[in-house]
DNA sequence: AAGTTACGTCAGCCTTGTTGACTTTCCAAG
DNA sequence: CTTGGAAAGTCAACAAGGCTGACGTAACTT
């Protein structure tokens, strides 16, 4: 109960410096993450929205639009300027729902795929290169901490999507 | 050298689920990561941007802008529109270089100090909750895989700054 | 004296987010 | 069967924060 090592355990992680640290990581991290999606959309008619949009319909087809508009966390009118854009050019197909008719059912087509595998056999790729890098023990403490960042709520949504993988 | 388990070492963690998940986590996370600043900063005249500006500045007093420059990679347009207002509004002051009357070293005010403590303590009260969940080894862990995620140059820019911390 | 560097600035554009207001469609409950 | 509300789509306007290109000035360097 002493203010000093509380429970015999080493706190130095835990000091200031060591929190900006992470902090300075996450947002170094951050860009190189999105570097090479943001590379390979440069130049066509799209940007990153669309690739968060495509990467959630691929992970979850069939979905409809306000799951997506949870999960993205913006606006219908943001997301659908994307999502019109993405249909209009035979990315993605917006089933009506076969119960509700309201509901739009979103699908990649085969060209929605195939941009889909792009960007993520490059992101996966640098995913790789980092996690064989660190080995399996500090990839689990990486998923660990990650998901202790996370909203609650964002938390529920990140943990529901399939093959949560211990 | 075989395909299957090539040092003896169990690889699942390599698997395509996993990297999308830690994909994933990376996505939902840095949204936890932002938005407590986020949150502050609404209202006030600034914004993400402002907020990465005066991180930096008071991480590393002195600065120039050129070098502020590298390391936010933007523009010195997009920076100085944020710079401006900074400095108009008395968070940071622009000293003449002695040496080099050409460059402008960056410090912030008491006033910016003062906005520094309260993001930096609200985004540090999040990561400080995350890795006391987390504990010790899962942070290592997490540092290790973030800092390999990064692109060479920006982890060399990581690295540089003061108190690198193991 | 000439060239280069550091910084600032004007102008204009793009992406991606926001609000607010409104319509259409459709399910479900009274 | 009507009606209330949810789901989806759309129009308009705006803001933040990126970008490019073109210039200007002061100061250092060769």
């Amino acid at each position: 109960m002493a203010d000093q090592t509380p429970s015999g355990e080493n706190l130095l992680f835990l000091t200031d410096e060591q929190l900006r640290k992470g902090i300075e990581a996450m947002f170094f991290a951050y860009r190189g993450f999105t570097a090479d999606p943001d590379r390979i959309l440069e130049g066509m008619d799209y940007g990153r929205a669309h690739h968060r949009a495509v990467h959630f319909i691929h992970r979850s087809p069939g979905t409809t639009v306000s799951n997506l508009l949870t999960i993205l966390g913006v606006t219908k009118q943001s997301l659908n300027r994307v999502l019109r854009t993405l249909i209009e050019e035979g990315l993605v197909e917006a089933r009506v729902g076969r119960r509700d008719k309201r509901e739009r059912h979103l699908h990649l087509t085969a060209k929605g795929q195939e941009l889909e595998r792009m960007l993520s056999d490059a992101q996966r790729a640098r995913m790789r290169a980092a996690y064989r890098a660190a080995g399996p023990q500090a990839v689990a403490g990486f998923r660990q901490v990650l998901e202790a960042m996370m909203d609650p709520e964002l938390r529920r949504q990140y943990q529901g999507l399939k093959e949560s993988g211990a």
